[in-house]
DNA sequence: CTAATAGTGTCTCTTAGACACTATAAA
DNA sequence: TTTATAGTGTCTAAGAGACACTATTAG
């Protein structure tokens, strides 16, 4: 059998995800070029066979160039494909997704924006069912893991921590709970500094220990999540 | 940006999962075209833009084509990808995997073969990696799913599906706690009929619920398994 | 002082695991 | 009868959720 077969247009696509404002939100960034030139999609482009190694470089690559976005938290999500997903052919898209902390965006060439997950934006192509994806992935990951510690910035209080998992799960969690199955993954450690920022009584400071970067840690059981708000469909 | 790169090569390599003798074994078919030709590898092929309407589509008519099965449960995996991961040039390959019954194979064209999982074979390109990824998501979902159903012939009896399940997870499992807990998922149900295999006291056959082919359902907890085999690195 | 948030002690209820028990067949 | 497997009853220990309690700051 010879590959007598057209090739598919092989792309990456990459759904930005951090948290503003206590609610999850993605990144959208400027094409720059057809089709749907000036129109907001999500950060992605071709493969680069002579200077991408993977297409998890291809992801680095991307955000890199095209969110100002360096080393995050990224994973492969799944491939996407067919004959009308894109207007350019038959075509297949690898996508990732990646978690960054709000503060950790550099400038970029094109203008990009948050946008907050639960806003039903049109989006072109299939990138809402990437996006999509996306958002369950973490949230699946959230309920038995330490995922969310890469929404953090460097160093975070507790309560910050349990603020984070909630607005991912949408619901509200038991602090005592909460608390001592943070304890258990030994994955956080105390900075001996103390935050004020509440205005009462300060709150220790945590970071993430240095183990805790040669990847997620599982929790031993799924939390419960009380049943409140739990948004996108 | 125009695409006057090259296209990388996109093709779509299946892992077929069963159980023989109790035993998890994966199949391996003889290429009939070069490169390697008359060597076994995973079955795959490329994607038809013109016939296929997704990769999805691709895996299930390779399956068909080159294994004889038709609409097992099939799942993808990943992407695979790289420069050196294919002689023929930098190619993505999406990896399916797939789960049948030991007995729902038809007659195939060219040769295939199954082979156990724990047995290490030298295997061609990165057909390791995708096998290892296979077998541990399988392994993973079986912690908290019904997936492993999908293993098992039209009719069995609890005792049966728990070896599967002890196979897959590779431990032994709690009668009374497996049992409690298929009995919560109201995946089952009791077909009027005895079976007498094991010579004493006939056990009752169960068939999984029309319901049940909409999806996995998922159990509330991770199974426990104590630490006995537990092979296959 | 009060208010507000951080952090802990501890009770209860669920449930997984263990395991003994009964049930039903073959030989 | 014995033996082997199918299936159930039930105890116990671990742990999640609930929530009240103490601790420490601001005002």
């Amino acid at each position: 059998m010879k590959s007598s077969y057209p090739r598919p247009l092989v792309t990456v696509d990459v759904v930005l995800l951090t948290l503003l404002g206590g609610e999850l939100h993605f990144l959208l960034a400027r094409r720059e070029s057809p089709p749907h030139e000036g129109e907001w999609t999500l950060p992605g482009g071709w493969v680069h066979p002579e200077e991408d190694d993977s297409t998890l470089a291809s992801a680095r690559r991307i955000l890199q160039a095209k969110a100002g976005v360096i080393s995050p938290y990224l994973e492969q999500l799944q491939a996407f494909s067919g004959p009308s997903r894109d207007s350019r052919g038959w075509s297949v898209s690898i996508a990732y997704y990646a978690l960054v902390p709000a503060d950790l965006t550099a400038p970029t060439p094109a203008p990009v924006k948050w946008f907050p997950v639960a806003d039903h934006q049109p989006l072109l192509f299939d990138h809402k069912e990437i996006l999509q994806a996306a958002v369950a992935r973490l949230r699946s990951k959230t309920m038995y893991s330490s995922l969310p510690c890469y929404l953090m910035p460097e160093q975070f209080t507790l309560t910050q921590l349990q603020r984070v998992y909630e607005s991912v799960l949408g619901g509200s969690l038991d602090k005592r709970s909460f608390r001592r199955r943070i304890e258990e993954l030994e994955l956080l450690q105390e900075v001996p500094g103390q935050v004020a920022i509440g205005g009462h009584r300060p709150a220790q400071l945590f970071q993430l220990m240095p183990s805790a970067y040669e990847g997620i840690t599982f929790l031993g059981r799924v939390f419960d999540v009380t049943p409140s708000a739990r948004a996108l469909g």
